[in-house]
DNA sequence: TGGACTCTTGCTCATATGAGCACATTGCTC
DNA sequence: GAGCAATGTGCTCATATGAGCAAGAGTCCA
C-alpha cells in the first residue's frame, strides 16, 4: 500500500469510526466506490491504523488465550489486559481467577488450594456464594512456623466459607528438617487422610513463588535467603506448591523436595483441572517452566506475561 | 447499567471486536437476542469500554475539529493526535499545516507568511509542486539583524519555490528603534509596495511566539530578555507576526507596536483566510488569545492544545 | 391496588456491509 | 510486444446490522 493509499485509508477510517458515516457516504465524499472504502477499512485494521481495544477491569484477551492453549496444550487460559497505569497487577489477575472459579463447570466437589499472597488475594475476590458445598483442602503444609499466623489457613477457610463448604487444613509444617520426620508425619493418620483427600481433589488452584528472598517460604522461616540462593545456583526458577523447580519443570533439589510436605508435582501433572494463577515480570521464568512442563491445565495471567510466554518459545 | 450488564457488555465487545463473531452468533453463545447484543455494543462504545482509535502520523481528530469551529467561530480547524512517545510535536502539526495548504481551494494567488521555527518546519514539509504560481510575500520584517542570516527569507523562498512561484521579501528589520524610522521605512516605495501586497494577500500562514527568552525576536537581537520580561509584566502572552498581544488579543505595548514593521493585527483580523499554526503547551496562552479574539479563521494544532482550548473557555 | 409513566425488549423492514466472482489492470519475463 | 501471473476493482446477492415501532416489564404515586 503506497503513501497515497495509506493516507486515503486514514481518512476513510476517520470518517467511518469518528464521524459514523456509512461506507457509501464516505465513497461519495472521497470519490471512490463503497467497495473500495470497505477494502481500505480492512487494510486500516490489518495495518494497525485502526486500533480497537476493550478497556475494562474485567476485560480479557481472547485471541491471546487461544494462542496460549494451542502453544502449550492448555485446556483453558484467561488473559487480562492491565493498563500501565494500574499498579495492583495481581488484583486484576486475582479477580479473573475468582471469576473463572465461579464460572467453572462442573463445580469442583473438592478443591485443592495452595497458599501465598496470590491465593490470598483470590480468596478475597471471591464472592459469597460463588459455589455451594465445596470442600477446600490445603495441598501444601504451612500451619506451623508461619510468622503470619493463620494466613494459609485463612485463605483456604475463606474460599470454603464463601462456598458454604468445609475446609480441611494440612496440619503440618511446609518443610521438615529430616526426611524421617517428613515420613513419620505423612504416615500419621491425620495428615495421611488430608493428603489422600488432596490427591483426590477434582481441581487445584495454586500460584508460584519467585526464587528469591521475597518467597513466603523465607518469610515464614522455612528457608533462609542463603538457602534460596543455593537453590538458584542449582537452577531453581521458582516454587510451585512449596516445591522448587528448574526451567524444565524438574525438581531443583531432590533432597529438599524429600523433606517437603504436600501434594507432589507428579500428582499435579496428573490432575484433570490444575488452575495456575500467575502474574508479574518476576514470575515469567517460573510461569514458563510450569506451562511448558505440563504442571497446569489452565493458566490465568496478565497480558504481558502471556505475551512473554508466547514470544519466548520457539 | 448494573455490574452484570456491564460485564455482559465486556464479553459481547470481546467476541465482536476480537473474535469477529456476528451479533447473531454472540447472542447464541451468551443466551441473549441479537438485538440486545447490538444494544450492549452501543453501550460499550458510549461508556468507553470499547475504544476505537486512529493511529497514524497523518491522522486527524475530526470531532475535536468540529468542536473548535463551533466554539470559536472558525472556518476550519485541523487537529492532529500526537502520541506521548513522539518527541517532535511540531513536526506532526507542521505536516498537517503543509497538508492543509496543499489541499486549500481555491489556491491562494498571494500567500502572506510570517517567519519563525514553526513556519520553517512547514516550509520543509511542503512537497515540490504543492501548488503552482503562488506569490509568497513576507508579512513581518526580519531580514536585517537576524543572527541566523536568511532564515526568514529562506522560509518564504522555500514555500514559493515549491509552488513554482515568486517570493517577495520584506526588506526591513522587524522592529525599529524609533517610530520615525519605522514610518520612513514603511513610506519607502520598496517597502510600501511589499506591505501593500501583504495586505492584499488571499491567505495568511503564521504561527505565534512564546513571551519568553526563547523568542526568535530575542534570538534575532531585536529584543532583550529583559524587554520580553517587561512585556510579560504588561500582560503579554506571546507574539503574532512579531506583535505582542495580551490574553484578550490586544496589543500589549502600543509603543513597541508602533515601531514594529509588518502586517497589522487589524489586517489579520480582516483577512478571509488566516491560517494559524500552533502547538505545544508553552503556547497554550497565546493560542487561546488568538482564537478568542478573531485573529485567525483556521487553526492547525495538536490534540492536547485543542483540548486545552476547549476546556478553558466557559 | 391500579393507573400512569418510563424503560426495555423483540421484531419488521430498511440500510449497510461482506463474500465470492468475473473482469480489468498492472507488472514481469521472454 | 506478447503472454502470463498477480493484483485490484466493481458488482450481485447474501448476510449483518440499525431505526423505529409496538408490546411488555418495572417503578412510582395516589
Amino acid at each position: 500500500m503506497n503513501e497515497t493509499t495509506e493516507l486515503l485509508a486514514v481518512r476513510v477510517a476517520e470518517l467511518y469510526y469518528e464521524e459514523n458515516k456509512s461506507q457509501d457516504e464516505i465513497g461519495g465524499l472521497l470519490g471512490v466506490t463503497r467497495w473500495k472504502v470497505g477494502r481500505l477499512l480492512a487494510q486500516a485494521k490489518e495495518r494497525g491504523i485502526v486500533r480497537i481495544e476493550i478497556v475494562h477491569p474485567r476485560a480479557r484477551r481472547l485471541g491471546v488465550e487461544r494462542a496460549l492453549c494451542e502453544r502449550f496444550g492448555l485446556d483453558d487460559a484467561v488473559v487480562v489486559p492491565v493498563p500501565a497505569s494500574v499498579t495492583e497487577l495481581g488484583d486484576r489477575v486475582a479477580q479473573a481467577a475468582a471469576d473463572y472459579l465461579t464460572a467453572l463447570r462442573p463445580v469442583p466437589r473438592t478443591l485443592g488450594v495452595s497458599w501465598g499472597r496470590t491465593l490470598d488475594t483470590i480468596a478475597g475476590r471471591l464472592e459469597q456464594g460463588w459455589a455451594t458445598g465445596v470442600t477446600v483442602v490445603q495441598i501444601n503444609g504451612g500451619v506451623s512456623l508461619n510468622r503470619r499466623p493463620g494466613t494459609a489457613a485463612n485463605t483456604a477457610a475463606t474460599i470454603a466459607q464463601r462456598a458454604s463448604g468445609q475446609v480441611v487444613l494440612l496440619p503440618s509444617p511446609a518443610i521438615l528438617e529430616r526426611i524421617e520426620t517428613r515420613r513419620a508425619i505423612e504416615a500419621d493418620r491425620t495428615v495421611a487422610g488430608v493428603l489422600e483427600l488432596a490427591q483426590g481433589a477434582s481441581a487445584y488452584l495454586y500460584s508460584a513463588g519467585v526464587a528469591d528472598a521475597t518467597s513466603v517460604l523465607v518469610d515464614s522461616g522455612y528457608l533462609t535467603a542463603a538457602d534460596v540462593a543455593e537453590l538458584v545456583r542449582k537452577g531453581a526458577v521458582g516454587d510451585v506448591v512449596g516445591r522448587y523447580i528448574d526451567a524444565n519443570g524438574n525438581i531443583a533439589d531432590p533432597g529438599l523436595d524429600e523433606r517437603t510436605v504436600g501434594l507432589g508435582l507428579d500428582q499435579l501433572r496428573a490432575a484433570k483441572n490444575a488452575i495456575f494463577v500467575v502474574s508479574g515480570e518476576a514470575k515469567h521464568d517460573v510461569a514458563r517452566a510450569v506451562v511448558t512442563s505440563g504442571l497446569c491445565t489452565v493458566l490465568v495471567t496478565d497480558e504481558a506475561t502471556a505475551l512473554a510466554l508466547l514470544e519466548g518459545t520457539v
